[in-house]
RNA sequence: UGGGGUGUAGCUCAAUGGCAGAGCGCUCGACUGUUAAUCGAGUGGUUGAAGGUUCGAGUCCUUCCGCCCCAGCCA
């Protein structure tokens, strides 16, 4: 075709002139000799209106030979139209098939399960609630770059394939040469305490698995991870870092992805309180609180979900939980000087239920308390040489925190589980597609 | 792994132990401004699998399989 193309964001621009629209067919219509053809093509949405006394008659055959899902080009001129959804509709005058669709096409607008839409995962993300999602995930992918590379921070790029280290989570495991079994990667978190003390403050990206048999709205079995580590903070620069990351995040969704949030039918009122300061619970009196509201928890348990409920129940903010006993959280963390008890971390817990969506500590760096600890965990101390030299060769203060991307999305988007956030979920029963 | 559910048409779901159904989709027809168009007609089944009870099982019993929810683990 000889007309100029344009994608349908771009439609505005060309009103008055016949172009040429590449897309899939989302909806057809007739009423006999007006016709509408509905198509997408990953910026819009674009009606087409075909009269059947101003066309071609072989476009008008080839119109009724439209399904669900065809490929097309669509020449016509642009115009003006409130009826029309995005405001501009095309006049038809040529329509070309590029792909034909069958009539099987899974995906119908209705109501599916959750099952049959995931195992046609690769055609539900064609859907606008899909694609909108997927927009608001890369909205917040591009924020965690921007907010780091205005703050100096250095991205890293951790190993994937790791010997033995890290978490007691469960590992996946893979055979690796000559080397025994290798274990993808649960956390790049100990190779960032490393890159913290040659380049200062850095922070990684990237996926993370837990071959945890988690069945839940929160959980998946490959998900990403943002982990900032940085040298010569503590723990309450730690959360300050924390509070601004997770308000600059909320506020670029707000700003930029209002159009997709109004999709999903997201009630923002929440978010728009993010701008506040966070509340901040010590530990203990987080435990007297819920103890309080009929929890069983005791001093020394860690937090289930139902107490992070009730906690969070009280604020319509986020809320720090800080300071967990020590036989609670991981052999990394530094002592709490102020109680010996515990050591000096934080949880993030999101408001409305979505749970805890950052992990944060300053890290122990004396180096005999912290070969104590791995000692008190059994865990195999040849294989933490290197974590202990960065203690042995000029100790630092250091700080960092890892946030689920999987559960922010989530929690920004008002979603009831965690496996519509990402293009492929990796579930416990589920590989493919 | 534990507790609770669930499995019927391509999809979403009905059916007191008594003829397996509806809506949507799809097909055909009508309609010159539709918005998940509407209206009429048509199409659709190894009721997850195996065994048992019964005159008779989608329904009750046993075993197995799949999935969902909650919990634990965590982000």
């Amino acid at each position: 075709m000889s007309h100029p193309s344009s994608r349908i964001a771009d439609l505005h621009a060309h009103v008055g002139t016949t172009v040429t629209v590449r897309g899939w067919v989302t909806h057809v219509r007739s009423s006999g000799k007006v016709a509408f053809v509905v198509m997408r093509d990953g910026s819009g949405i674009l009606q087409c209106v075909l009269v059947k006394s101003q066309v071609p008659a072989e476009a008008w055959e080839r119109f009724g030979t439209l399904t669900t899902e065809t490929s097309v080009a669509i020449s016509g001129e642009v115009r003006a139209e409130a009826r029309a959804p995005g405001g501009h509709e095309l006049g038809v005058t040529e329509l070309e098939v590029i792909g034909t669709s069958p009539l099987d096409y899974p995906i119908q607008p209705k109501e599916h399960g959750v099952d049959f839409l995931l195992d046609n995962r690769h055609l539900w993300l064609r859907s606008p609630r899909q694609a909108a999602i997927m927009r608001i995930r890369h909205e917040l992918e591009q924020a965690v770059h921007d907010f780091f590379y205005a703050r100096d921070f250095t991205r890293c790029d951790t190993p994937i394939l790791t010997g033995a280290i890290g978490e007691r989570a469960g590992l996946f495991a893979t055979e690796y040469f000559d080397e025994g079994m290798a274990y993808l990667a649960q956390t790049g978190q100990l190779y960032g305490e490393a890159l913290a003390a040659a380049l200062g403050r850095i922070y990684t990206f990237g996926p993370t698995f837990r071959a945890e048999k988690s069945k839940t709205r929160r959980h998946l079995t490959e998900f990403w991870m943002i982990e900032p580590e940085m040298a010569w903070y503590d723990s309450q620069d730690n959360m300050k870092l924390q509070q601004e990351f997770v308000q600059y995040l909320v506020g670029r969704v707000l700003e930029r992805k209002a159009e997709e949030l109004k999709l999903l039918e997201r009630d923002t009122t929440m978010l728009e309180k993010v701008t506040g300061d966070f509340i901040r619970l010590d530990y203990s009196d987080a435990v007297k609180l819920i103890n309080s509201k009929g929890s069983t928890t005791e001093w020394g348990d860690d937090l289930g979900a139902e107490d992070e409920a009730l906690i969070v129940a009280d604020y319509d903010r986020p809320v720090f939980v800080m300071n967990y006993p020590k036989q609670a959280k991981a052999f990394y963390m530094k002592e709490n000087p102020a109680d010996t008890r515990t050591v000096l971390c934080d949880d993030l817990l999101a408001p409305e239920g979505y749970g805890e969506i950052i992990g944060g500590s300053q890290r122990e760096d004396d180096y005999d308390r912290l070969l104590g600890r791995i000692k008190e965990e059994g865990l195999p101390v040849d294989q933490y040489g290197w974590y202990l030299d960065l203690r042995k060769y000029g100790t630092f203060t250091h700080s960092g925190f890892g946030l689920g991307l999987e559960r922010t999305i989530g929690w920004i988007c008002g979603l009831h589980h965690i496996r519509e956030v990402i293009a492929f979920p990796r579930l416990m029963h589920r590989l493919r597609p």
